[in-house]
DNA sequence: TGACAATATGCCATATCTGACATAATTATT
DNA sequence: AATAATTATGTCAGATATGGCATATTGTCA
């Protein structure tokens, strides 16, 4: 498996590196799991572009620090819903929303 | 509030006709619940195209008959997680799913 | 119209996600 | 380096979503 996609794939908690080798992973696994990666990336560079910290953030999102420090690590505990739901509340649009999905 | 628009959002359960009016739904809140059914109806395009039964999805899914038929009417139990997973179970492209969000 | 296929709705036990808290690790700031 | 600020990780009780079943409704075709 090459190292580089498999650093950028592995959230944490998805167990890919020790016993499952990326190559278990189905195709639609794998593409899920990517979207969700784009998706956390997303909120955090809108986060940052805010000048929030993930506190600030929590408030907004009527959260905790811990559930956003998650969402933005892909952890595998946080769902698709609460990406997008997080991301409409910070104020992206569809299309940015939309990018990560490309 | 206008007739159309609110027969086309109104997924079933979200009892925004009688006590609630729409304006009572947040921006992000009715952001999120046409995003949902966007999904709904893409993956209900996509499962017709393919000219399979909700029964023949069901199987792919490894769900059910019937939680295919809440999917597709964006019933308010259904997550954005599933719609996607699902989507993406079925063979559709990752920019027909992203069109959804435009 | 009657019979059959397909889709929709209500319900429930189980599984999964959620916010919250405690605390560890990392990154500024002095 | 020491302290403070920010971010990451582990855990858990309560909340929400899940598949599956039963049954109702709708659509189709003879």
């Amino acid at each position: 498996m090459e190292d580089n996609k498999k650093k950028r794939l592995e959230a944490k908690g998805y167990t890919i590196g020790s016993a499952e080798d990326f190559l278990g992973l189905s195709r639609g696994e794998a593409e899920y799991i990517e979207l969700k990666l784009a998706l956390s990336q997303t909120l955090a560079q809108h986060r940052k572009q805010k000048n929030l910290t993930q506190i600030q953030l929590a408030k907004l999102l009527k959260s905790s620090q811990s559930r956003v420090a998650k969402m933005e690590n892909g952890n595998p505990t946080v769902s698709l819903d609460i990406l997008v739901k997080s991301l409409i509340a910070i104020g992206a649009t569809k299309e940015s929303i939309a990018k990560a999905f490309h």
